[in-house]
Order: structure tokens, then sequence, then C-alpha cells
DNA sequence: CTGTTAGCGCCTTCAC
DNA sequence: GTGAAGGCGCTAACAG
């Protein structure tokens, strides 16, 4: 049997009230006292029970999450997998309330992290717009012993804890890669289809595929950067006019959301299946234009793992604890039609 | 607050007694009062908590892993996996003990299986090996009312309760998917190298590979599969051997271990940037290999996940629990050299 | 069939 | 500074 309190109060000859003590090493023990229940526990190879612990404080995590609202899929899809991790709530004692802001709008986002800020929760998950007044906001939050995690996208200089989401330096040049491969031979300049270069995911996945292709693909084109807003109608018009302008186009990369309109536009042009097209996440739509043929890759960052991974973290920093940043990491998957996982209920 | 047994008691009119009783559908209380205590449940909206439900009781799971022996990196990355698995065991209320047998040995591997079965344990994972008198063992261990996970390489028709590896068919055909695009017009053959025609996995990759070239790239000439028995040693002695026969060799899919072999062979003969080299599993060699170019792609099953994913399901096996497959599937991940995720201590 | 009681391992008053 | 006692939510004897 694995050793207890009790086992260590017994060792070092002291009640569990001062074991208890030194474990959460509060004030009010002698420092010989405490060297004693110490090196007891070494002998012992104690290990606290935390499911015990957390049974024993009663203690709950006050945490608030604030996303982007619209009809982007993959953020309707995080805010799925936050609202069943909600449901689990009552078993890992936390407290989720979420906060709607628009999208790429830097004040919204600002008024929202002070509104957060008056709920006086243990921790913000907020996916960040990259402007001065939202770092700022941060900062307070941080300030006043709040633990702060950006999701998805984030905000470097604001101080805050950590960051849940992929290296979109390495997705970009993943899907630089990718399309070099996939075009081998073939002419024909590629296009560049962002959401918007308010947000750092969408800037860091620019610079990663342009690294890429400068490096191993120095002879394709690439054409200017088109800003589509995640906006699934603006982005077929804006494909629409490029693909008028550009017979001869080979490639499309999409590092932003708004892919229905993208898809719409390709298939509508009759050009779906010669031009190669890569996307980020995997949406019923993107998912249906990967198995037409439509979308060649799609890159993915698991919503589902970001929001757990946040979650981990916010309890972690609230209670002090250190974090392993490697095992906090977001994997980049690459799907391809034969590889889709199952879709989920 | 959230409703706690006593809520129930007192709601329903019982002691706390009964209501454990219904809430473990333990025998001994008559449908009248049952009926009642549920109502209550439903009304109250009661949610067990599971950790003090587990810290009264006391359990603990004693497991049995069965591993295959042998220099595999993949192999001993699992186990290392496992053995990590284990450090948390205390706080997982998990037991578990690891035997060792000779990689594609069905004899040693049942009698492996009956030694487990003679610990009584609660649960057995085992990499499989197809054969009779391997699936006559689970059966003996299922009759016994011991769960039984095939952990990698499945053994269907055995009973087994679950299957705690990837869709082996999917990742061939990704693999030829990859193959066929990463190829595009490039002229000359493509040559398959496998592990043991006796695992199951293999010959699940094998044939999705076959499939896709075949539907997608009907154009290819595939070579006939050669075995390494995932030892480095003979695999590279027998690419030495493809290579010369093929000069025109555009392509190795490597669907087993022992890729240091390959690499080696591959870098020996110069041919290590014209031929594209798709493999399995990544391990420090593979991770290498994708670095410096020799390798272009890595298929990989997440070995961590697969032993956290088996020991969940052996739990609830062994409570009699209901498992959510999709919840438990093992994704198919792709690695390029740019998405590799960091190297782990 | 049903209820009482005493823990599981830990934390938290409140005395001393 | 330190200790004793009670309780978190649930389970498991053991009585009735």
């Amino acid at each position: 049997m694995r050793p207890t309190v009790h086992d260590i109060a017994a060792e070092a000859g002291v009640s569990l009230a001062t074991v208890d003590r030194v474990l959460n090493n509060r004030p009010g023990v002698r420092s010989v006292t405490r060297d004693r229940v110490e090196r007891a526990i070494v002998t012992l190879g104690y290990v606290r029970d935390v499911a015990a612990a957390n049974l024993a404080k009663g203690r709950s995590y006050p945490f608030v999450f604030i996303l982007p609202a619209g009809e982007n899929s993959f953020m309707r899809g995080l805010e799925a997998e936050l609202r069943s991790a909600m449901a689990r709530s009552a078993a890992e004692r936390t407290n989720i309330t979420i906060l709607s802001v628009p999208a790429f709008d830097a004040q919204a986002l600002a008024a929202a992290l002070s509104q957060a800020h008056q709920r006086r929760p243990a921790g913000v998950a907020v996916v960040a717009v990259d402007a001065p007044e939202v770092t700022e906001a941060v900062k307070q939050l941080r300030m006043d012993g709040i633990a702060v995690v950006t999701l998805v996208s984030d905000l470097p200089g604001s101080g805050r804890d950590h960051f849940a989401g992929v290296d979109n330096i390495a997705a970009g040049r993943t899907a630089g890669t990718l399309m070099g491969r996939f075009l081998g031979d073939r002419e024909g300049p590629v296009a560049v289809l962002a959401g918007s270069m308010l947000v750092r995911d969408h800037r860091d996945r620019l610079e990663g595929f342009r690294a890429v292709m400068g490096e191993a693909f120095a002879g394709r084109k690439i054409l200017p950067v088109i800003e589509g807003q995640d906006n699934p109608a603006l982005v077929e018009e804006l494909v629409d006019t490029l693909l008028a302008r550009h017979p001869d186009l080979a490639g499309i990369y999409s590092l932003g959301a708004g892919n229905r309109g993208l898809v719409a536009a390709l298939e509508k042009a009759g050009r779906a299946r010669t031009i190669c097209a890569i996307a980020h996440e995997l949406t019923p739509h993107s998912r249906a234009a990967l198995l037409s043929g439509t979308i060649d890759a799609v890159l993915n960052q698991d919503a589902g793992h970001e929001v757990r991974s946040a979650i981990r973290v916010l309890k972690a920093k609230a209670d002090g604890l250190p974090v392993i940043e490697a095992q906090e990491r977001i994997r980049i998957d690459i799907f391809l039609k034969d590889n889709l996982p199952i879709e989920q209920a």
C-alpha cells in the first residue's frame, strides 16, 4: 500500500495537521519540525493523492473563455468542444463562462477582457487579436493574479501565461512543402488566401509558407495575399476574381477560414481538380471537399485538445503549479482523404 | 452545490446504503424503492463524483501488458510510454506487469498469454501475432472474465474486447496517396518493404497501399513485397540488393520497422534524395532521416495515446462500463520535416 | 430488503 | 507551533 499522511505523521512523530502544513507549505511550523516531516516524506516515498485532496478542498475553478462570434465552423467546433468540457465540469470542479465577441475586433475584445476581469475568475482563455489595447487588457488581468491563456492565436509580449495552439510558422511551412511537392513540375503561380493580417496565427502561417517556398521551391511564383476576413461570401467573390485573372493558377493555400467560399468558387469554375488546394481546419465543409477532391490536404489543429489543454494549464497556473510545456504542445495534423478521422456524432 | 448521495437519500426518503445499491445496481432493493431513488436521481440531476467513489472503493486494477522484445524502436518507445504510465499508476490505481516475448513468435506469445492468465489480472493488453494458438489463448482469458485489448496489431475473431491501434488499411491508403502524389509524373517502379506477413497490421497496410495505387495511380508498377522481419541488418541487406537490381526505382514504402537499415542502404547507394521513401513510426532514426531528407514522410501512431487508451478501456471493461469507441480511436499522424513534434526528453 | 456506521486520504477549523 | 476532531462524497461491512 502506498504511504498516506498518517504514515508520514507516524514516521515524523507529529500530527496530521502538521504534515498537512508542510505538504502545502503553509506557515506555522518550526523549521526543525518541517525538516523532520520532509525527511519522512522522502524516505516513505510519499505521493499525494490529488483526487482525495480535491475532494477535501471542495475547490472549484471559475474560468472565462472569450471566443469570436460568427459562422466560422472551426470556432463553432471549438465552442462545441468547450461546451462538452463544461458538461464534464462537475467532475472537474471547473466553472466556465463563455463570452462571445465580434471577430477581428480589438476594441470589443479588450472590452470583453475587462468584463471578464470583473467576474474575478481564476483564469481567462482568449482567442487573441494582436493589438495594443488587447495586450494591455491582458496585462491588467495578470496584475490581478488572474491566469491568462491565449487560445488558437497568440499574443506575444502580453505576458500571457501560456499559448494553447499550434506553431503556426511550422504549419505554414508544412503547407508549403505539401504544395511544392504535390505540384511537382507543374507550371503556374500559387495564390495565398488569408483571413486577416490582424491575427497572429494568420501572419505566422504566411511567413512559414513563404519561407519554404522561397527555400525549396524557388521557381514558383507566389501571388499577393488576398484577405477574405474568414467570411465565405467574401472569399467566394475574391476567388472568383482570382480565377478569372489567372487561368494558369496551379495552387491555392487558404490559411484562414471561410473555405466554403473557396470550394464553391473552385467548383463553379470547373477547376476543382486541376488546382491544388490546401486549407486549414477540418470542418464538415473541408471534410466534404477533401473527399470530393476539391481540397487536396487539410492542416488541422485539434480544437478538443486545445480546449482541454487550456483548462489543464489554467488549473495548474491557478494552483501555482508548473506546466510541462512539452506535454501541452498541440500538434499540426495533416489530413488527406485517406486518413480522415471518423466523424463524431 | 451539486447534489450528493445524501440529497438523494433525503429526496427519496431512504438511507445512503439504499441509494448506493441503486447507483451501483446491486441487488437487494425492491423495485418500488429503486424507482423512487431513480426518480430522485433524475429530478436532482445527480452526477456521481467518480473521484470520491474511487477513493472509497480503494479498488486497484492489476493488468498485464505483453510486448515483443527486440531492438524495434517503436516497440521500445511503446514500452517507455507504458513505464511512464506505470509511474502514474499510484494515482490511477493501476498495477501493471510487463511480459516480454520474442517478436513474430506465435508459440511464445500463446505461452505468455497463459502465463498472464495465471496471475488472474483484471485485464491483458497484447501486441498480437495472427495465429490460431494466440486466438485460442485470448479466448481462454475472455472465458475467465479477463478483459483483453489488442495493441498495435489486432486479432479479429478472437473475441478481444477492443483494439487499441490505428486503422492500418487507411494507413496504407494514406501512404499510397502520398507516394503517388509525391512521385507525380516521375517514372519508375515502387518497392514495398514489410516486416512479416504474420502480423495483421502489416498485411492491412499492404492491402490499403495496393488498393490506392491500383485505383488512383494505376500506371505505377509495384514490385513484390520484401520481408525484413523488422530487423535493421536484414533490411539493409535486402534493400542493397533491391537498389542494385532496380536502378530506376522511384519509391519505397516501408510499412514495418527496421528503418535504420533502409536509411543506411539508401544513403550508401547515394540514392537518398532521388528515391521517395515513406515509412512508419516516428523514432529517433526516422526523425533524423526525415530531417536529412532521406525519408520523405513518416506515418505515425502515437504510442502514448495507444497505451493510455488501452488502460482506459481495460479499466472500463473491468468495471463493466461501456467504452465510447469513437473517443478511443487512434489517429494516423502524418509527419513531414516541417511538422515534427518537439523532441521529448 | 433496508439502515447504521465506519472509513478511503486529505484538508480545515478551532482549541491548546 | 502543534494537535484533535470533523467532514468532503462515496462505499462497504454489519446489523436489523
